[in-house]
Parts: C-alpha cells; sequence; structure tokens
DNA sequence: TGAGTGATTGACT
DNA sequence: GTCAATCACTCAT
C-alpha cells in the first residue's frame, strides 16, 4: 500500500501521472476487486471545469481537506465518480480515475456490473465505482490505510501520454487527461 | 422556491 | 448517431 507522503508534496497532474500503473484495491464482505489504474484526468480549483471551482461546498468538502482521501460525488441523477484529493489541505485538487485494468475479483465485478465483458467492466468512471463496489460510503475515507487503497506501481515500462478530457464542457483544451498507450482498456473511445 | 446544468452510461433508431 | 434517466448543486427570481 502506498504511504500517505506519495500523495504530498505533488502537484494534482504529477499525482495522475504518478497514479497510472498503480493498482487500486477495494476489499469488501463480497471479495477483494483490484484494477491497476490506466487513466486519469486532473482537476483543480483554478480550472473552471472543476467542481472545486466555485469554491467550497458540501459536496466537495472533501476536495478542500489533506491529499490521499476519496472524492465521490454523483452526476447525471444515476453515477457515482471516484477522485483521489491532491494537493495541500485548503486546496481543492483532485485526480479522477477514468479506467482500470481488472486484475483481481473480476468474477465479482461481473456479478456486480451485470456484464460478461472484461473490456466493460471497469473503462469509464462510473464503470469501474460499480464494479469495484465503491459507494458514497466510502466518501472521505483515506486511502492510506482502510480497505480502499492503491499499491505501488505494478506496470513497468508503461508509456504515458496526454490529451484533452472528456465529457465536460469547459476548458476542454487543457492537456489534463492521461493514460497508458495501447492500453486495451483505457476509456477514451469518443471524440478527441 | 424553481429552472438549468452536468467530470455518464446504456438502450434504441 | 441520438436520447432519456434523474439528483445534487448553482444561479436566478
Amino acid at each position: 500500500m502506498l504511504r500517505k507522503s506519495f500523495f504530498e508534496g505533488k502537484k494534482v497532474e504529477e499525482l495522475a501521472n504518478a497514479l497510472l500503473g498503480c493498482e487500486l484495491v477495494h476489499e469488501t464482505e463480497d471479495g477483494t476487486t483490484a484494477g491497476i489504474i490506466v487513466e486519469t484526468e486532473s482537476y483543480h480549483q483554478t480550472d473552471e471545469a472543476s467542481h472545486s471551482y466555485n469554491g467550497k461546498s458540501k459536496r466537495t468538502a472533501v476536495m478542500f481537506g489533506p491529499p490521499g482521501h476519496a472524492y465521490i460525488y454523483f452526476t447525471y441523477g444515476m453515477h457515482y465518480c471516484f477522485n483521489i484529493v491532491a494537493e495541500n489541505e485548503g486546496v481543492g485538487a483532485g485526480v479522477l480515475i477514468r479506467a482500470l485494468e481488472p486484475t483481481s475479483g473480476i468474477e465479482l465485478m461481473k456479478k456486480r456490473r451485470n456484464q460478461e465483458n472484461i473490456h466493460n467492466l471497469c473503462n469509464g468512471p462510473a464503470k469501474l465505482v460499480q464494479a469495484m463496489g465503491i459507494s458514497k460510503a466510502d466518501y472521505g475515507k483515506p486511502i492510506f490505510q482502510g480497505n480502499l487503497y492503491v499499491t505501488e506501481p505494478k506496470l513497468k515500462d508503461i508509456k504515458i501520454v496526454f490529451g484533452p478530457r472528456i465529457g465536460i464542457s469547459k476548458a476542454q483544451q487543457k492537456p489534463w487527461r492521461f493514460w497508458v498507450e495501447n492500453n486495451p482498456f483505457v476509456s477514451g473511445q469518443r471524440k478527441a
């Protein structure tokens, strides 16, 4: 498991890069699921597309807290997305986890998602939340301790590429989306 | 107090 | 390719 210090002292873009190739693990009553992070996006309070841009709110309070905690938000009336809080306490920044390559608990993921195709289990921010069994009960939890955590990098020698973000209407041109090149589990198959 | 919007997905044409 | 589902939050009366 990564230590708390891993999340400290990094810019949100640096953390988004550093998390690629690491494994996200969730231990639950139903079993353990895990997957390697292959796609991320960074959001900062100075970025008008970020939830933290307009200041602290009830919804985004965790983003302004200390780094290494889970920020989970609900959107479009039916979907949750999972972020890792970045930068120092008082700064509203976080890394959105957009896609995972499943490694453990794949049968459990299939059951949760009601989906047999492994490529459709975690290739989207709301999909991986469902597959991993993450819920708003995990909001604000530290991910350097407990049963929801991130490991040391598992993939070596990966090529990281970056480009415009997806699914937002502001500041799309900012190259703050990062992913592992040629990985079939990356979600970004929409218009770039 | 109420209308508009969205860091999405899945079903349907 | 198009569109509905559905709620927390923001902004405008």
